[in-house]
DNA sequence: ATAAATTCTATCGAGTAAGTAGGGTATTAA
DNA sequence: TTAATACCCTACTTACTCGATAGAATTTAT
């Protein structure tokens, strides 16, 4: 299960998508259009933000747009920024691997062997996934 | 990524495989040999006795035994077991449904149309791994 | 200038889960 | 009767989750 905060975060860059190069929009009005706490809200835009997903302008009238193209942000971006790792062993991670502690010949492991196939087959539909997925109408 | 504890089960559940139908296997030589705290294997035994996958015996000379096939242990009961949901999202969950508290229109949600696929996808080779696929030295 | 609206930042707090460790009871074989 | 083992319960520390609180900084409207 995914964290609410990856969920809001996912909810929030669509919202944002169906405004895409149309303006900004205020952290409130997301806030009450998707039934996101806006506090929470604030930290999750403003982390997107960093990421180089969102842009902003502050003050009167100012709020977040999308800055990246929807059909370029992926489920597998969003999730690894939020909730980390897609693959379900440190050793299999492609981004971020760490050797298990418990391990003692990596190499010789068919954890890996078949933990490695499934973070594949996990990280491609989740590639595969992108913000511009959850505007379309067509099933 | 998987619990420790998950890991640890599918590991103890490997080695009792290697001895299926071969008599029973002590906790702590389990625990020796593959790096799990004693106690900590302990309590992961017993859930997995409680699921139905070992067997045991008490007293001097006890010790757990495979009860079910190697082959028809998938790695999604596992996962199930101790970490719960493959599904991201709780609204496209095959075995434990919840409805989101944040959506509004159920039916229309975009989001639950593309996790649904998600999830299918990563309990499709979920559950065509079994333990017996730890065992084969073949690629 | 002033006030209002907004993003941005930092921190805090309750609740829950993860990853153990400890101590004791029940059962069995030698 | 003793030792080895499964079985069971509790407690502990650490970290994370899901927010809430309290403002500071920035921009625009008036």
């Amino acid at each position: 299960m995914m964290s609410k905060k990856c969920k809001y975060a996912i909810k929030a860059l669509i919202a944002l998508a169906e405004h895409y190069e149309q303006g900004n929009l205020f952290t409130a009005d997301i806030s009450k259009a998707q039934n996101i706490p806006k506090k929470f809200l604030e930290q999750i835009l403003l982390e997107l933000k960093h990421a180089g997903f969102l842009g902003s302008k502050q003050g009167y009238g100012g709020g977040y747009y999308m800055k990246k193209n929807p059909a370029e942000i992926t489920v597998a971006d969003i999730y690894r920024l939020f909730d980390g790792n897609i693959a379900l062993l440190p050793c299999v991670s492609l981004l971020r691997y760490e050797s298990c502690d418990d391990c003692q010949d990596e190499a010789a492991c068919t954890l890996k062997r078949e933990f490695a196939k499934i973070r594949e087959q996990t990280r491609l539909i989740m590639v595969n996934t992108t913000i511009q997925s959850f505007l379309t109408q067509e099933k």
